[in-house]
DNA sequence: GTCTATAGTAAGATAGAC
DNA sequence: GTCTATCTTACTATAGAC
């Protein structure tokens, strides 16, 4: 095994260790101390790679929201490519699979919509979500100022959905809330 | 001045310090040896009255919150006072009511809705949110099912409406944005 | 790149006098 | 009820060997 595969691989343990340790007990709480435990790895380890607890955390919500965006735009292509040329038929098809990602990776949609990350974090998370649902909202050819106003609700009502979701017992149930949250965002958007 | 009197003026000393020193440090980075200077007391004085740290921190949401729960259902009263019987006319009063007070009360406004409190804080406020909300949205006459998407939709508008408004530069830009924000909560309603 | 061991530090909390 | 002084605890972050 290389070295860079080796340096690689810790990295990976690091992330995971992580991701099952700021779910348990958030940001605050959470010690490097188990995360290197968990992860077989030394706290000089993760300090080479993240430079620190905050910056992990950082690393972590990253991989997570390119992964939702990602995710969303595959869904929006697909549609796209299907026919579908309705511009609030396509923000809901791209809101439903950023839903669907919030309910299969529960742990870290709640970890990061439950609050109490790092200094700062709230509010960059508030701007990376709301970037990505201005995007999605110039579909909805939305105007100057009724536009913010919009873009805030819309924003807002998709992650926190996102977050009940995230919170919900049963597939059922998650799914229901999906299905009549975005009937309401229909509504909103036409 | 009878002690009890001495006690109460520490007591409110003690928050009204915490209220500039969380507004400007958050939870997390305010230091109680801070809080303590600025109120001219001392530590063991504010673990008498408050027991720690964190319940400082929710002594004053739940002052602010009530106050703001209090300040709507008057404007609610007075509304129907004044003859308005419409449910959503009334729900819409409560909510511009509750608006207004997230920008006079600006600084307490960011504090909570910021994030970054005590562990623990965050479903704490969002369930009080929640209760609050769900009182005001039986007024619409919300049913079992659809009820619970329509309650969470409305929460969060109406509460993240109150932050970007708390966020605002001038009370210009913070009252077009209830007023557009408002509107579409009526769509949501009705 | 990875590890161990240690240092630094900061702050919340407590004890006990007045 | 209020205060001062102290404690103690837990953690991040670094230094330096391998």
């Amino acid at each position: 095994m290389s070295v860079s595969t080796r340096a690689a691989g810790t990295r990976t343990s690091l992330l995971a260790a992580a991701r099952g340790v700021f779910a348990e007990s958030g940001f605050a709480e959470a010690s490097i101390a188990e995360v290197v435990a968990r992860a077989g790895a030394s706290v000089g380890s993760l300090y080479h790679h993240f430079g620190g607890k905050a910056e992990l955390y950082l690393a972590l919500f990253e991989d997570y929201q390119s992964g939702q965006e990602a995710r969303a735009a595959t869904a929006v292509r697909e549609a796209r490519v299907a026919g579908e040329v309705d511009p609030l038929a396509l923000f809901l098809v791209g809101s439903r699979s950023y839903l669907d990602g919030c309910w299969q990776q529960r742990d870290l949609a709640r970890t990061f919509l439950a609050g109490g990350g790092p200094p700062g974090f709230e509010l960059l998370a508030r701007k990376r979500y709301r970037d990505w649902t201005r995007r999605n909202a110039l579909l909805l050819g939305a105007e100057s100022d009724w536009g913010d106003a919009l873009v805030l609700v819309l924003t807002t009502v998709i992650s926190e959905a996102g977050h009940e979701m995230a919170v919900c017992d049963h597939e059922d149930a998650a799914q229901r809330l999906a299905d009549n949250v975005l009937s309401l965002v229909e509504k909103i958007g036409s």
